[in-house]
DNA sequence: ATAATAGTGTCTTTCAGACAATATCGC
DNA sequence: GCGATATTGTCTGAAAGACACTATTAT
């Protein structure tokens, strides 16, 4: 016979440690750009498992300091960075019964994007090391866990957002010329963008706006723009393709 | 002293029933097309918590019966639907201290497509009942937990997609017409689309093959076609405008 | 003046939108 | 033939690509 229980007697007798439930962490693909070059921090994990294995900045959800998902990864980013990002995007979780040795886990990974300047990284008692690696087309690296696929799954998203939305935009400084702009788009992509396309593209979308100021060298200066904080990304309408 | 210990170990002592964890769940919005109207799977929750109110189906993972995420959304569509889908796409993830009373809690949304053809729903020790409800802008519904915000996130990026990409062809059966094909992503996209661009677009896009027979009716007959299985979703070099 | 990079003018191409014209069925 | 829906022809327009041209600085 089933005794009709209300929600609250439910509730007190519910204890989450007598189920057998999956881990659940966050992991991070935290990119930049330096000299030319599309960058991605990672870790030297200094305790097991996996200790001594490279990875991405990530951990277990602190359910007493964490209020919610995006405060686990601000916590992340903030351990490894110590600056707080323009743009942070959830890109896809993974879990299966085999990509942790501690058992069933799931991890939620996030992409987070910040301008180089600045940033001292900053190692702890997680991580021996920390460093910005290159991030190339059909690399190879051997990350800890599932990682690689992890990264690349954020790669991908980057790459892909490149072509439609003015997301690159903060890889940036706070000031920019529109040449560094595109040369950022580019990186990304992989292929060279018209010029005149690019700045048409992006003046027309009303996103960015002049300082006033000039990047001065040995040529005809540069006007400097900064990003219009809309809050929003600006789609384009039409995809961008590659050139020549 | 810190003694060195190996992997092997440090697993060996490791048990996740010592840990304040997240519960982990899957929630999904299974969508068809019904009479015309766009529509998203209910049920009606049979035990506590939030027993008697709406919700959507999903349920934790089982870590003796899973392999992977995707195994836990499949068991738990087939559960409610007896199918599988054609097309099967992880939206995002929610987890927050507040969104379940049992305690701190992560679900992983999902959103399936599938084709209203042939399904018998089935209610089960979970769910008292199971309903298709009309997906509608600007909706109020009362759902349980947080899947009101679940469901608009899933609507939404059916909505988005619906612009640049031949999704909409996994909500219908496995042949259709033009024009039925057309219809259904106008009610999803809110809006109608002008004839000829919407079939020079999909024909070019080479990913629809004429079976040879036709649709009947008191007109002309109209050819019939089905889904190249090409796996994966064509995306359009621009996005579909409403007209009109 | 020259080198170098910033910025513009303008023609072409691609593809969606508008809208009318034609095709083919049942009756 | 008529009504209804399927299918096509063709013009327009918006935005990206190609590419050559002009502008402005330091040296």
């Amino acid at each position: 016979m089933n005794k009709v229980i209300t929600e609250e007697e439910f509730l007190s007798s519910y204890n989450i440690h007598e189920f057998d439930i999956p881990l659940t962490s966050v992991d991070m693909a935290i990119f930049t750009v330096i000299d030319q070059q599309l960058k991605a921090l990672l870790v030297k994990r200094s305790q097991h498992p996996a200790k001594g294995e490279w990875a991405l900045p990530g951990g277990f959800i602190n359910i007493h300091e964490d209020k919610s998902l995006d405060d686990t990864v601000r916590r992340k980013l903030a351990e490894k960075t110590g600056v707080d990002t323009s743009h942070l995007e959830q890109v896809q979780t993974f879990g299966n019964a085999m990509r942790d040795p501690r058992g069933w886990s799931v991890t939620i990974a996030y992409m987070a994007l910040i301008s180089a300047d600045n940033i001292q990284l900053i190692a702890d008692e997680s991580s021996e090391q920390v460093e910005w690696i290159t991030i190339e087309n059909n690399q190879h690296l051997s990350l800890a866990f599932d990682h690689n696929d992890i990264l690349n799954a954020c790669y991908k998203r980057l790459k892909s957002k490149v072509q439609y939305t003015s997301l690159p935009i903060n890889l940036l400084p706070a000031t920019f010329t529109l040449t560094e702009l595109q040369k950022t788009f580019e990186i990304i992509l992989g292929s060279s963008i018209e010029k005149k396309s690019f700045r048409k593209r992006l003046l027309d979308a009303d996103i960015v706006v002049e300082t006033g100021d000039f990047r001065i060298g040995s040529n005809r200066p540069a006007k400097l723009y900064k990003a219009k904080k809309s809050g929003k990304e600006h789609l384009f309408p039409r995809s961008i393709q590659g050139s020549k």
